[in-house]
DNA sequence: ATAATAAATGTAAAATGTACGTTAATTACA
DNA sequence: TGTAATTAACGTACATTTTACATTTATTAT
């Protein structure tokens, strides 16, 4: 009897694993993801989220940071595990998990070269083709994700340059949470949050007038956690 | 160089993938872990998170069903996935990956011989042994991921019977935030979430005077969550 | 000079959260 | 039998936050 059980806690099978990465950004009031087609068989040639193959040697989040960088060229961006997918059918070829991580990524830094070679190409999130596997579940599991954490963590700033107005931060939570909000209202709660330092520059690519551009004071907002502050952006 | 990059894409290593289940109760006023003794080698013996190798063909949600209804004699109970956890060296043994899900259960319902016949125990949070591997770190994350999930979702009644009192349930509410809840604010708070059912019975065993028994009303609950109700117990 | 445009500011009412004190129901036991 | 002890339940006043809404400001193209 214990022999029968040890043997049968024991079953060991090896399977794939890879790591794919949603790769989101921002751009002309919309948030666009990074889509290539598939290196690999089956489906080769299909759009796909950007992943590889988990190696032996390798950490499943380094895996993600190698394939971003290889494909976008950029490095130290804002990546978080997702979740694991782990459906024993949802690789027609093979038993493989899928280990999702989603990335916000500065548009406008990544190298457009790069991503041209790979056959790589920013989709509205609107107008996503249909992707390979449970790639389209992912998408929008990480969308929800992006909805839920944006409201109560500044992770949302990581799709603005380092220097944003805060119409832009308006129009970037406005479509994160699809809906319209008040600009009066919007802009009286984030400053009261005491988070962002006004610089002396304007930025006027949307006005006249021009609106002043902003920083996100992390070192304040780092402190301010410790005693248990709260942002949130509703 | 397409040939090359394309065997460089290629690279497909297998290893191990584990189920572990995180398994939260709630008793005596406190939250408790069920550990028990590790089967396989290595550190066969040491105390572990419930868990299975993930088999070929089932899902891995599957598996840590599977693990938890082995030990516990429990199905349908709320589990959902934590993370994976995918560091190349964290098992010395052989490259493993782990899907992390926690298990939120009524202490009471739990099969008790099974549970013996498995060497397995429950501990106070505060009282953890060291675990085998990476399992006091998800542990830790699980704690974390309760205490920010139950503040905008009613997961924490799933530590409770179905028929519950208010100052249990605060009391819950208190060792899971680990701050103590003024009862007349959290009890105004409470019904007016309009999710409560009263009903005609008292529980007494903590008092002479005894507490009225409520029931969640999940149909509710969920009727309103459509229309972007917000639970929220601060 | 003026028109056009988005940015920035203000304010009053409503809703929610916070900090308290008091009363109510029940049982053990004097 | 009534009184003390104990937790449950309720209420209220004040502070804070959210919401709804209108006007002024800075700038440039014409």
């Amino acid at each position: 009897m214990a022999n029968l059980e040890t043997d049968l806690y024991s079953v060991k099978d090896k399977m794939y694993a890879a790591a794919d990465c949603i790769i989101f950004g921002f751009e002309g009031g919309r948030i666009k993801l990074l889509l290539f087609r598939r290196r690999v068989e089956p489906l080769k040639g299909e759009w796909s989220l950007i992943g590889s193959f988990v190696r032996l040697d390798e950490d499943v989040s380094e895996a993600a940071k190698r394939v971003l960088k290889e494909i976008t060229g950029l490095e130290n961006v804002f990546m978080e595990q997702l979740k694991a997918y782990g459906k024993a059918d949802r690789d027609p070829g093979f038993r493989c998990l899928s280990i999702a991580q989603y990335a916000l990524i500065q548009i406008d830094e990544y190298d457009g070269e790069l991503v041209e070679k790979h056959g790589a190409h920013w989709f509205d999130i609107d107008e996503i083709p249909d992707l390979v596997l449970d790639h389209n579940q992912m998408v929008q599991d990480a969308l929800e994700r992006l909805k839920q954490k944006a409201r109560y963590q500044p992770i949302g700033l990581n799709l603005l340059p380092e220097k944003f107005t805060i119409p832009q931060l308006q129009q970037l939570y406005e479509v994160i949470y699809q809906k319209e909000l008040d600009s009066r209202n919007f802009r009286k709660k984030l400053l009261s949050l005491k988070v962002l330092i006004k610089l002396d520059e304007k930025d006027k690519t949307n006005s006249r007038r021009g609106a002043f551009l902003y920083k996100f004071d992390y070192k304040t907002y780092h402190e301010l956690e410790k005693f248990g502050y709260n942002f949130e952006i509703s």
